[in-house]
DNA sequence: CGATCGCTGGAGCGATCGTTCTAGAGCAAT
DNA sequence: ATTGCTCTAGAACGATCGCTCCAGCGATCG
């Protein structure tokens, strides 16, 4: 009945995130996340029995979650969801420089990597994308946007944020970030302006 | 003098820019390519003294070129810049539907593997990237555009674009190029419009 | 005080990785 | 005929891959 927090696995979870990040689901491996997480081959396989994959979509779905509460925050505290979207390049594209251009979106290495490979993998990240659209999406409807704008909207948002982080990764520069957030954040606004 | 192409080398550029733009380049491996590209361990060896590196650069950059003359083609052949973006999307949506979801950009999936792992890799994905996107400026300041707007209207165009692949790549759905593919148009439109 | 159970530690499996190396085919110039 | 060069063919190497397997740890329970 106490708690008995797993610290391995979380350990695990956090670690494999961070790896499949920077170096993809094909360039991770098991090898490597143990001795980053300070784990053995033995626990790893008594946690996630499926091996490589297991691991990968709990550590997908875990860090899908938080990157959504991170977002979450960011439009919740801004007065309004126009300027919380407006904010939230900046905020991305400062994260993007100070970390050497490696944090950026935890999800879309491996989804364009696994998409037409792993079907399983394939699926997880679709969901997650999915999760983080319809909380965006929600959050457009209380704004005052129709069920078809504010989908719309959400789909644009996500689709300029993560093809400026590919842009800004591969050019190590924010000058897309800073563009994609712009318009991104004038259209959002033009719509609700429409819809008022 | 005689033009003394050389079949097998083209060959494995070809089928390398295919296999990455499939499973990545830590997916991609030597016998995979040779296997496809009916040639050799020694012969690949023979035009890429320096191994996957050298092969995976080729390729890329053949590709990324291959890939900047389609775009151009669909822009230039339409009546006007507005009118070519915005048929670019639609374009793109089919083709990745057509392929079963596997025909997208043939850089990106590297680009985000390699970005913090192997530099020389990522300063070619980003050279190509901005080689796309003086194409894309020189052909909106044609159209009227201003330095800055022309530059930051192809930065929004690609980040879109490359954005709309990764969502619609997981999701299996083109519904994220279609909504990105209208925003975008429509802010040309209204760029154009105002620099007229 | 054993017994049980969740969990850890790590050796070792077969397969595959990128790479090296040598043998030789095909062709052109001497 | 011989030499030299480009290119092909593939065996073999050490390293690493994901994974299996089992011994043993410490806590809990009868």
């Amino acid at each position: 009945m106490a708690e008995r927090t797993n610290d391995t696995r979380e350990r695990l979870v956090a670690t494999t995130a961070d790896l499949l990040r920077e170096h993809g689901y094909a360039g991770t491996g098991l090898k490597a996340i143990v001795a980053a997480g300070e784990a053995t081959i033995g626990s790893l396989y008594h946690h996630f029995p499926g091996g490589k994959e297991d691991l990968a979509e709990a550590a997908l779905r875990t860090s899908g979650a938080g990157y959504q509460l991170l977002v979450e925050a960011i439009i919740d505290d801004a007065p309004d969801v126009a300027t919380g979207i407006r904010q939230s390049f900046p905020a991305a594209a400062q994260v993007l420089e100070a970390s050497g251009y490696a944090d950026a979106c935890p999800i879309a290495t491996v989804a364009l990597e696994v998409a037409s490979t792993n079907e399983r993998l394939r699926r997880a990240t679709g969901e997650i994308f999915e999760g983080w659209l319809e909380a965006l999406a929600s959050r457009l409807r209380a704004a005052g946007l129709g069920e078809r704008a504010a989908r719309d909207a959400a789909l644009v948002y996500l689709s300029a944020l993560e093809g400026a982080f590919v842009v800004c990764r591969a050019t190590r520069s924010t000058e897309a970030m800073a563009a994609a957030g712009a318009w991104v954040a004038d259209a959002v606004d033009a719509a609700l302006a429409e819809a008022r």
